[in-house]
DNA sequence: CGCCGAGTGTTATGTTATAACAATGCGGCG
DNA sequence: CGCCGCATTGTTATAACATAACACTCGGCG
């Protein structure tokens, strides 16, 4: 399914490379795991931990307990398949997976869609203020809140309609 | 007091730097959030809301409840006198009181301790890319964490010994 | 078979944060 | 003075996010 927001994302063909990811490195996909791939695969937001439990409890027709859930996502965020976005307490999928990387996160107040954008230059640029600082870096999470280009464009026209 | 993780910030001048901002902009600094302020003055580290929470009860000696806290946490964030720190859940004062800006965080995950640095390099960076993908920024957030300069010293010195 | 390890189930609990409403204290003003 | 309006704080309860600890299943392997 392509991303209802008007972002250029793919949930679906992200599970798809999931999937691949995962013969490749002989990490199993049990059913449990793609249960929670196919519900990645239908949202364009991120989700939250416990919405991704009531969506499971829902499609399994019985409750399933937050462990289950956690130790899928850890599953998920050790193999790099999601990103864990700690401003909003909520898991987003990898648009990067072939590769280590820092992603930014640009995050939409108004639709609630996020895109992973990775950049040299702000990578670089904080590779070297770290460097300058004596700091080693290991992790670095750049999360940006705001309006995503349609967003932004709808807010255009909406207060120019106001004014006329 | 002068930290005590060998790190050059130092929270108590920051405690009177935010008593001389908040005689400017007219906010109340009632006797509550003054204890709050000493609490920050004597941690050299970030701090959750919950050590707050206890240090303040201890203080006062009697219980004090969660929303006393948040809201004296809210105004200092407000005020941009503290920064939240969301991969901690953790509060940390704002080294850069005078002026708008969107930090960068060093977090140090030997002693704890948080630098926050502005790079104008990082910030335009970041600006960029945003600007490239069509993002209107609004709020922006960098977590580094990994060794600060002391503890990254210590660590080489000790392989250093066990390799000796 | 008997053991092990990965995955999952289950129960309970810990940690972080907010909602909702009451009470207090203080300055302005008729 | 008596009253109002506002900011602050107190109080109770609960929501939202996350983990600990232990039991059970199942497939591989000696
Ligand atoms: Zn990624
Ligand atoms: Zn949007
Ligand atoms: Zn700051
Ligand atoms: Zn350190």
């Amino acid at each position: 399914m392509a991303s209802a927001c008007g972002c250029d994302h793919d949930p679906a063909t992200w599970a798809s490379r999931v999937k691949d990811a995962c013969l490749r490195q002989g990490a199993q996909l049990t059913p449990l795991r793609r249960r929670v791939l196919d519900i990645f695969s239908g949202s364009a937001a991120p989700l939250g931990a416990y919405a991704i439990l009531e969506e499971l409890s829902r499609r399994e027709g019985k409750q399933v307990a937050p462990p289950t859930v956690y130790r899928t996502l850890d599953f998920f965020l050790e193999h790099g398949f999601l990103h864990k976005i700690e401003s909003l307490n909520a898991y987003a999928p990898c648009e990067h997976l072939d590769h280590a990387h820092h992603g930014m996160l640009l995050i939409c107040e108004s639709c609630g869609c996020s895109e992973e954008i990775e950049d040299a230059g702000v990578t670089r640029a904080i590779a070297d203020s770290a460097a300058d600082a004596g700091f080693a870096l290991r992790r670095v999470m750049v999360e940006a809140q705001g309006l995503c280009r349609k967003c932004a464009r709808d807010r255009l026209s909406a207060s120019a309609a106001a004014v006329a």
